[in-house]
RNA sequence: GUCCCCUUCGUCUAGAGGCCUAGGACACCGGGUUUUCAUCUCGGCAACAGGGGUUCGAAACCCCUAGGGGACGCCA
């Protein structure tokens, strides 16, 4: 009886696999069709990627896991990586943070075939430098009547926006402008009136593209915005240099992170009104806090310079990246970028978002110290961190007045070289400030510090005079807690140029944790806080 | 609010219709090694979001629901 089941099931198994090589072969016959244009690892097309930065702050993880993926796809298939710097936005971008970007990325040994740096066929890399060429392309769209000019304010925008959204609609452009003359757009441009240029959008149907990873996806064209191309500075939005750009530079394939997929749409619009090639679409998962939502600096630490500043070695924050929606065949946990690049398959990659596990990165990080650094390594590479002149620069004129021995160094400024420190709430009992208050105290620091203009000495010390001020505490009170957190001492050098010198990152993880040794913030209480915060912000020391 | 994407241990993940009584790793707990601790090592805890379908057979394919996330800027 048994034999005669199992004959069946066999049977059964035998059709079905038949079957299924049949619908295999249908489908793959199918897909064909609507495979996009570059077959990876073709001879006839040269697989090329992209990692395309915007210079507006500290170099970002993400940016660093997106570019991991893009240069492994590129090496894998004998294509060339390029970084391109997208800095249209001018009110934010900053020569510093391009430099913070470029060397973070080479500290990840995540290196580039072409870029501002070191140049290539297709430059320039910046593309504030490339002003003439998105002028001649959005000319022939406007020619054409792809693209149109556009008068509105920002006021009349908000209130239209405002309405839709209070009318349940989708917010977008009513499209007020598009039915000015020729005549009348002149006119109005040679008065020097203030314009935008938009690109126009089909009223209905829907947009139909294929992403690499997750197969199609469809939108309404209704649900697309009539894109701002051209802002009034004369400078392209991110979504025609963009397009431009990578059409011009021969990307093949555009990974990038998911956040993107709303507007591929406009995208794949500009290369049709341009009657360019589509490349082909990869959409990331998003790296994630622990809460699940994208990664921030307000929730967890997201700059490549803190890693490198906590004492983490490039090897393994890459190697950690390499593991965030992806695993090596043989499960490997522990692996190289060459190693990866040998092994790599982009399809391979798991969907759900990751949470960046700081935990897990520890680990791993210790693994490499362990057993991936001899003696003779291990002290050449902590040497160069620890001894790192420029930020020893910093710190010896702040011990230099207050040791009688190099042997009271590492008492006076071992913080300098320690991660989180080891407080309790009894390192923060104070004759006059209640614990409850240094929490406050700590809170409001660590906001203020947030919106610095810059990581500097002024900024730093006239942000703790307003928060004394704020508070009516003496400086010397105000500054207590901060001694505390930051130096971990009540008495200590300079809480100020401590801060300075150990960076917007690392000073801000330590504000935090001794935020959660003092019991931490909960959401209740963080929004009474955020309140007393906003007249705190509002609080001008001068005028008291 | 509208649209889009996603969903396997707390976390990172393996999984291509039968190799699944769901595997590995981090974290956690316990044993061994170690003068302590760490390392190392052995073991344990722990998941297919829910409901329908398709199929002889579903973690896997389809539909619905729920949950999470993202996008909706003259930011990128």
């Amino acid at each position: 009886m048994q034999a005669i089941t199992r004959t069946g099931q066999l049977l059964h198994v035998i059709i079905r696999v038949i079957v299924d090589w049949q619908m295999h072969s249908l489908k793959s016959s199918v897909s064909v069709c609507q495979k996009p244009l570059y077959f990876p690892g073709s001879i006839m097309t040269q697989v090329r990627t992209r990692i395309a930065p915007s210079p507006t702050g500290d170099p970002h993880v993400g940016t660093a896991y997106i570019a991991l993926f893009n240069r492994n796809f590129a090496k894998q298939h004998n294509g060339q990586f390029v970084l391109r710097i997208e800095d249209t936005d001018q009110t934010r971008s900053t020569a510093k943070s391009e430099t913070d970007i470029l060397n973070a990325l080479k500290w990840l040994g995540l290196d580039w075939d072409e870029g501002p740096d070191n140049g290539g066929p297709h430059g320039p890399y910046r593309q504030s430098q490339r002003s003439d060429i998105y002028r001649e392309h959005i000319n022939q769209l406007l020619d054409n009547g792809q693209a149109f000019h556009c008068f509105c304010t920002a006021d009349r925008l908000n209130e239209v926006r405002a309405e839709q959204m209070a009318n349940k609609q989708t917010p977008g452009y009513d499209g007020h402008c598009l039915s000015l003359s020729k005549e009348e757009v002149k006119t109005r441009l040679d008065n020097g009136e203030s314009s935008v240029i938009r690109m126009r959008v089909p009223t209905d149907g829907e947009c139909v593209f294929n992403d690499r990873l997750r197969g199609e996806i469809r939108i309404n064209w209704s649900q697309i915005d009539m894109q701002v191309l051209m802002k009034s500075d004369n400078l392209p939005t991110y979504h025609f240099a963009n397009v431009v750009d990578d059409h011009l530079m021969e990307i093949t394939h555009v990974i990038r992170g998911e956040e993107w997929i709303n507007s591929t749409p406009k995208h794949i619009l500009l290369y049709q009104h341009f009657g360019w090639d589509v490349p082909e679409f990869c959409h990331m998962p998003l790296l994630r806090n622990p809460d699940k939502s994208k990664l921030s600096k307000r929730k967890n630490p997201t700059s490549i310079n803190y890693y490198r500043d906590m004492g983490y070695v490039p090897e393994a924050v890459v190697n950690y990246l390499g593991m965030m929606g992806w695993t090596m065949p043989d499960g490997r946990e522990m692996f190289s970028v060459d190693e990866m690049i040998d092994h790599f398959d982009i399809d391979r990659v798991s969907l759900g978002g990751p949470v960046f596990d700081v935990e897990k990165l520890n680990w791993l990080n210790g693994k490499y110290l362990r057993e991936r650094f001899d003696d003779e390594a291990f002290m050449q590479a902590y040497a160069e961190w620890a001894f790192n002149p420029d930020k020893l620069k910093m710190v010896v004129p702040l011990i230099k007045e207050r040791v009688e021995r190099f042997s009271d160094v590492i008492p006076l400024a071992g913080f300098f070289l320690s991660g989180s420190l080891p407080l309790s709430e009894a390192d923060f009992e104070h004759k006059s400030l209640q614990l409850e208050d240094s929490r406050r105290l700590l809170q409001f620091a660590l906001w203020t510090f947030e919106g610095l203009p810059a990581w500097e000495r002024e900024h730093i010390s006239g942000a703790c005079q307003k928060l004394a001020g704020f508070e009516s505490l003496k400086i010397r009170e105000a500054l207590f807690p901060l001694f505390v957190a930051v130096t971990g001492k009540a008495v200590s050098v300079s809480v100020i140029d401590s801060m300075t010198a150990l960076g917007l990152d690392v000073t801000r993880a330590r504000l935090r944790d001794a935020i959660n040794v003092l019991g931490g913030v909960s959401k209740k209480e963080a929004k009474r806080l955020e309140k007393q915060y906003r007249d705190f912000d509002s609080f001008d020391p001068e005028a008291s």
